[in-house]
DNA sequence: GTGTGGGGTGATAGCGATTACATGACTCAT
DNA sequence: ATGAGTCATGTAATCGCTATCACCCCACAC
């Protein structure tokens, strides 16, 4: 079923029905009525594919993300493409799970599909593939990827006033010996989330930290916290590289017979939803997810429509969220 | 950049390169060197949109799920995109969030987009849709939709089984006045959720049940359970529709001073893995999302190889699964 | 020497839209 | 009546690729 069919059924030329597809130009109103017509009774659907090929602009946007199932990039997602949407853009998806591999060919496949733009919600980025990226021409936004650069516009989050909040609280608390909850893609935002842990904490006389990464997963941060518990003396204070993770600690501590926060105390990263629904509800630092999301679509729209709009770099401060899976240091 | 490009720099044909790129028919290895070079020098990358106009094929399948932020439909989501992966297919999904006017849009741009194949894991369907998409002469799985009907392979879980080992356990217990916590997309699969649970319930004497219904995430199970101990007598158990609501519904219990299972029990259903991360560990019903999803693929894939697959009906069964959720009805 | 077959390559006709550009039919002021 | 200006529509080139067919060249058998 194609244009040519539905041009034929009613009588019109291919330009025609186009014209109408469209709302392009005018056509008469008798002559639209033939074409809608004809066009349901063949339940014609026009093909994306020949459309982006002759229009030669695509009205989708592509979103690589490092893991759709921590609720924190769906947020992301989710608001980019109710955003899209209201503009016209479709949006596709693609999940690196933290794999260089994977990212690779996300992004040629973006490049292939011609997106009229490109989101890279992703911690891990090299410069070749960058370079890759700026080449097709595509306009791009990153999410937190390493340091800044020309040509990108990146948002970012200041993770440093995060975790300041977060340390300074534990510390005044009476906390010492700091677990850290990690990831194992050490890379990028993960990176841009632990050197500020480090940092923090390097500025407070007396304090320890010592790090276990596992996968971003509930599972992950139960094992890594596992790891914690097993070497060493145990911290006092366990903070989580996200709140994923750091429900995942919950339950291994639970499992071990600790109280939070009268044994330990937990911390979070994100303020995805669940950390207010799990037990005991997470103290945490807000990312407005929302606001990355619009700043995201916004930029990309701009970058597709006009052709000379700066690239820049976007800063948001995250908030110290107080909940109950805190508390003073035991036996203090 | 294109393919003529290419060819003229590499000093040969379109078809020839054409003919690397696909790895199709001989082509003499120095030709072949001599087009990969000039590839990797211009950093061309094939157009998608012309490829598959011009083969006529399309190497994506598209699924459409009702709530992607639900992990149970993120993890079928996700088993259906290594699979497909495996078999060098694309995955684009859509979500509908429950919304006919979404899944309508959604299935148009799955059709324009000539998918090999589409999945639709979603619990509302009208017959006037499931027409156009057959006319589409696109391969379709469905998840749950309804009644069987010819044409369609149709995937289902017996949820009567997986309810009637919950119901079953509960009154075993004592309890005898349920609250149901259900969805307000009750149509599809909330039907095929809800009605088996209405059955069973009927099969047991002096049993009642009420139910009380939101959206489909943490806080809409929340404000279920909120309604179901506002009104009238208060459940000795609460049955959720899924795990995602049961979490929202213990928040509830906890935050109204009821111990959970001593007070109250509650189950979940679909075993998603935040199920067993909650606290208290919800006792729940398996769904093997891991199976939909191969069998999702496995279904497409062979359809959109071969022409003549017999569309079937493919009917799962859950597994109960007890945790510490559940307990003895109060006084008893 | 001539026929046969196959490996390697080029020319080119689509695929299904969009979009100049051209055209035809009217209206209307001059 | 005539030329200009609109409005509505048709014609056909084009987008970037795949796929068919034709062709050339050369080895090898008879």
């Amino acid at each position: 079923m194609n244009l040519e069919q539905v041009a034929h059924r009613a009588k019109v030329s291919t330009a025609t029905v186009s014209r109408v597809l469209n709302n392009a130009s005018v056509v008469k109103t008798s002559t639209r009525a033939r074409v809608i017509k004809a066009i349901e009774e063949l339940k014609y659907h026009p093909n994306l594919h020949a459309r982006t090929l002759a229009g030669g602009k695509s009205r989708t946007i592509g979103m690589i993300v490092s893991n759709m199932e921590n609720p924190f990039f769906f947020d992301i997602y989710k608001t980019v493409e109710s955003d899209a949407h209201a503009a016209g853009f479709e949006v596709v998806v693609a999940n690196t799970d933290y794999r260089t591999e994977q990212l690779v060919s996300s992004i040629r496949l973006m490049i292939g599909r011609r997106v009229a733009g490109l989101a890279a919600v992703v911690s891990e980025m090299e410069p070749a593939l960058i370079e890759e990226l700026t080449d097709s021409n595509i306009p791009v936004v990153f999410y937190d990827v390493g340091a800044p650069r020309q040509n990108i516009t990146n948002i970012r989050v200041n993770y440093r006033r995060g975790i300041d909040k977060v340390i300074d609280y534990l510390y005044s608390l009476g906390h010492r010996k700091l677990g850290f909850v990690g990831h194992h893609a050490m890379l990028g935002p993960i990176n841009a989330r632990v050197k500020p842990v480090l940092d923090a904490v390097a500025s407070y006389p007396g304090l320890e930290v010592r790090t276990a990464a596992d996968a971003d997963t509930l599972e992950g941060g139960r094992l890594a916290a596992r790891a914690l518990l097993a070497n060493g003396e145990q911290p006092t204070a366990i903070v989580c590289v996200n709140d994923i993770m750091a429900v995942g600690a919950l339950r291994e501590l639970r499992e071990q017979g600790l109280r939070v926060p009268q044994d330990v105390s937990v911390t979070g990263f994100d303020n995805v939803k669940l950390s207010e629904f799990c037990y005991p509800a997470l103290t945490t630092v807000h990312i407005p997810r929302d606001t990355i999301g619009h700043l995201i679509c916004e930029s990309l729209l701009a970058k597709s429509d006009k052709t000379a709009v700066a690239d820049h770099e976007m800063v948001i401060d995250p908030e110290f969220v107080l909940r109950d899976s805190t508390g003073p240091a035991p036996g203090r």
